[in-house]
DNA sequence: ACTATCATTCAATAAGCGTTGGATCATTGA
DNA sequence: TCAATGATCCAACGCTTATTGAATGATAGT
């Protein structure tokens, strides 16, 4: 991963509404959510949701699909991943470096 | 790490001159830097380093310490952990889980 | 005390971000 | 084709961020 698009991913989490959206998908999992309905979770304007959905999509943490008249976005975890190896590998060192390979115990995707 | 403690410290990465001063920081290890060697080595001015120095401060990713005329900063690698965690554990699932615990292979600083 | 050095602070400017409301596009079902 | 629905696009506004250069604060050596 090149530094231009850790910034570009990490300047996407940076935000309230971005992380949470992020998170959401998350935890939807392959199933992904519509923006109506991440609206509604999160008590976001329609254009404000968005506004920062496109904000993640240009950062590759998210996509999209169109089905119907519903839009469905979906977490890129390998890209996530991609993201928490370069931190990892970049800028840990010493007894920091023993990140704890925690799995997922708070969420409710199948780990 | 409440999750406004980890926007901040995500908007502090989110930054070309802020992560590349984290990283020297990183590399530097325990005995830190001064923001003069990192002017230099970043070819930022001070007021600049400076800046984005309070920046990273504020986010508690460093922490300075004065040594007669100079200031040493230093990365707090407790603190980088503890995102890393964060996003570990509410920011990937299932597959993505498996980050690959790489040990600093490309860093100075002894592991 | 005086000067030099290291660094921060201040003020001003320019650029980017986030929110809002209204308009527009895409799709479905009658 | 028409109306309804889900979602994005657009323009405007206010707020925050990043950069620059000059001024100020802190420390060491003479």
């Amino acid at each position: 991963m090149k530094e231009v698009e850790v910034v570009k991913a990490l300047s996407a989490l940076a935000q309230e509404t971005r992380l949470r959206i992020f998170r959401l998908l998350v935890v939807a999992g392959p199933e992904g959510l519509t923006p109506g309905h991440m609206s509604e979770e999160l008590g976001a304007s329609p254009t404000a949701l968005s506004f920062h959905l496109k904000e993640l999509s240009h950062s590759g943490l998210i996509d999209v699909q169109r089905d119907g008249r519903n839009l469905i976005y979906r977490a890129r975890f390998e890209r996530m991943n991609a993201l928490i190896g370069y931190l990892t590998e970049h800028c840990c060192a010493g007894q920091a470096c023993d990140v704890a390979p925690s799995v997922c115990t708070d969420c409710s995707y199948p780990s």
